[in-house]
DNA sequence: TAGGCTATTGTAACCGCTTACATATTTGCT
DNA sequence: AGCAAATATGTAAGCGGTTACAATAGCCTA
């Protein structure tokens, strides 16, 4: 069953049908109607190999991201795919992992499937001289790359960030304006929004004089081992291990709710009660931050704006020749205040 | 660029360089070399379209889920595109929420890109009636089908299952072992899984000859509204509005860990105290389960290992021409026990 | 009614690859 | 050396669309 059958059944040529599939506008009423109801009867589907061959292109983008089982990132994943549905376009999904090289492998494998654009969320590619940086600027030679929380400066890569670094000197700025004196930062990447986000606590203990070393910080590096090192307990450990070394903290800030969980887990174990002797805020504001008591604060990161704005400038980019949209996109955060916090400097006032 | 342009540059017919870069055997060593040296010098790329036009397949196989942003869903995506990105295999998404008209439509366009099989994953398509489920059953006709967690008996369509039936009931059974007399079961979907874990608690209060009526039920159906209904806090409420209406319960069976999450903190608040005065086990395993104290006992359901066996099953499909593969293969789950219970009978050895 | 214009339709080349079949080259034996 | 069989390579016909260009039909004006 192809468009010839189609013709034949209409008594039209092939070019004709091609038109009324495309909705082109110079068909006659009539045959349009015609050539539309034997399709439909007939249960015709244009083939997409013939088509793609023709207009080299099959309305597809590819998507990566390294672990999309990660809840962020899934998240995202969800946003772009529902977005770009939404217009009729596919998504491959592909799953990196952390490993540069297979990024890179399976960036190139995107790209022999002449992908209309590559979207990469939760990127890390920051490194200037790294392989994986020279191909991918290389590769917006051919088709447009679109960085979610993610940032090269080259041409035909365009990226879309939330403004991490106020979020965090903010979240941190309030946490010693309500009398904290000792904050504790915990992150998990060193990625490009992850430095961000380091920075706005590094910041914000600058501006309020608080004396910032090693003490002050726990990476734990969520690439690494899974869940052995990234769960809760796992967590709960590492600062346990830290603070026995370092002495007491009275707060802690995180770059990721889990961290944050790990953390008041470890400050009840030791006695202290939250907030009154220990504070937090995590960030990403997921359903977890409901699960432990009290609730968490946490950074809301507008993941759906940005995937959506990440969308319809694609679709612009593809809709007009020489389109034009902003190199550089940054969002604000909204932080969530709950039961870990008392931001209202409470401390201050009794 | 295209193979043309590679025969040229090599000096051998089109016909040589496609055997070379499909590996066929009847090419000299010599020529081999020199294409291949050609092509990696060129950066050639074969155009997929082309291949796809002439085979009529491009390695790709559709994935069809309701919300890859739910922990659950997000997870099965995960492994089944990691294990066929292994083989070499392409993953397109669609997401597609709830609504069955949504998902026949999706699934069309999806058969429309010539996937090579299709992977269904957390569905509910059991009514025998309905529109979708007719569709499949007719799709199927074309393309392999794969359907993690569901099931339809029709040709060319495969299950693959946890053992849902068993896993609750032996955590209700176990409950009630330890010493409770009065069990809620608190669940989300009517699923073919979700009833099958359903039918588990039933039967476990049958067998223990405890009364069961609907008292002992609550529905909250995560489809609907989003967070708003399924959130932690949400189940909350809607246990505490139940309890309000009938009475207090000692202990929770969910099919969620969110919702045995609820009810946790329903318990809490209504001044119980955990495990001793009420009892609750989740389902799913997820990190969630460590973020409450005491820590949520759940089940596993090994969806690492159904999701490796769908890949695997598929590949054999496709490796031999009549390959013959189990239409259904069912798992069993794994019950993880943590502080939200206290199933050594402790109640009754006191 | 011829001529000119526009709206509609048809013809056929092209997209880049695979592969059946035809042809050329080796190889192995007598 | 001569010949059959095996191996290597080339030719060209699709695969199923799109679209530039050509052809035709329909309509209006003088």
């Amino acid at each position: 069953m192809n468009i010839y059958d189609i013709s034949q059944k209409t008594g039209v040529s092939t070019a004709t049908v091609s038109r009324v599939i495309n909705g082109s506008s110079n068909v006659s009423e009539k045959t349009r109607e015609k050539v539309l109801a034997v399709i439909e009867e007939s249960g015709y589907t244009p083939n997409v190999f013939a088509r793609g061959l023709g207009l080299n292109t099959m309305k597809t983008i590819g998507l990566m991201c390294a672990d999309s089982s990660d809840p962020y990132l899934a998240r995202a994943v969800y946003y772009v795919e529902e977005n770009l549905r939404k217009n009729n376009y596919d998504v491959i999904l592909s799953c990196t992992g952390y490993d540069h090289s297979v990024k890179e492998r399976q960036m190139k494998l995107l790209l022999s499937k002449r992908v209309d654009a590559v979207v990469l969320v939760g990127s890390n590619y920051v490194e200037k001289n790294d392989s994986l940086n020279k191909y991918i600027i290389k590769a917006a030679k051919n088709v447009p790359v679109m960085m979610i929380n993610g940032s090269i400066n080259a041409p035909n890569i365009y990226s879309i960030l939330c403004d991490d670094h106020s979020a965090v000197f903010e979240v941190t700025d309030r946490m010693i304006a309500s009398g904290r004196k000792d904050p504790l930062y915990i992150y998990n990447s060193n990625s490009y929004s992850g430095m961000r986000k380091l920075n706005g606590f590094k910041d914000a203990l600058k501006l309020n004089d608080i004396p910032c070393g090693d003490r002050n910080f726990i990476f734990i590096d969520s690439r690494k081992g899974g869940r052995d090192v990234f769960s809760v307990n796992a967590v709960k450990k590492a600062v346990s291990d830290h603070a026995a070394k370092y002495g007491k903290f009275d707060c802690a800030v995180a770059s990721d709710d889990i961290l944050a969980i790990g953390a008041l887990k470890y400050a009840k174990e030791a006695g202290m009660s939250v907030p009154a002797d220990f504070s937090a805020a995590g960030y990403n504001n997921f359903e977890i931050t409901e699960c432990c008591d009290p609730e968490l604060t946490s950074v809301d990161n507008r993941l759906d704006v940005l995937c959506e704005n990440c969308v319809s400038s694609l679709l612009t980019l593809f809709s007009e020749h020489d389109a034009s949209i902003p190199k550089k996109t940054v969002f604000s955060c909204e932080i969530i205040e709950r039961g870990t916090t008392n931001y209202i400097k409470k401390g201050n006032e009794v």
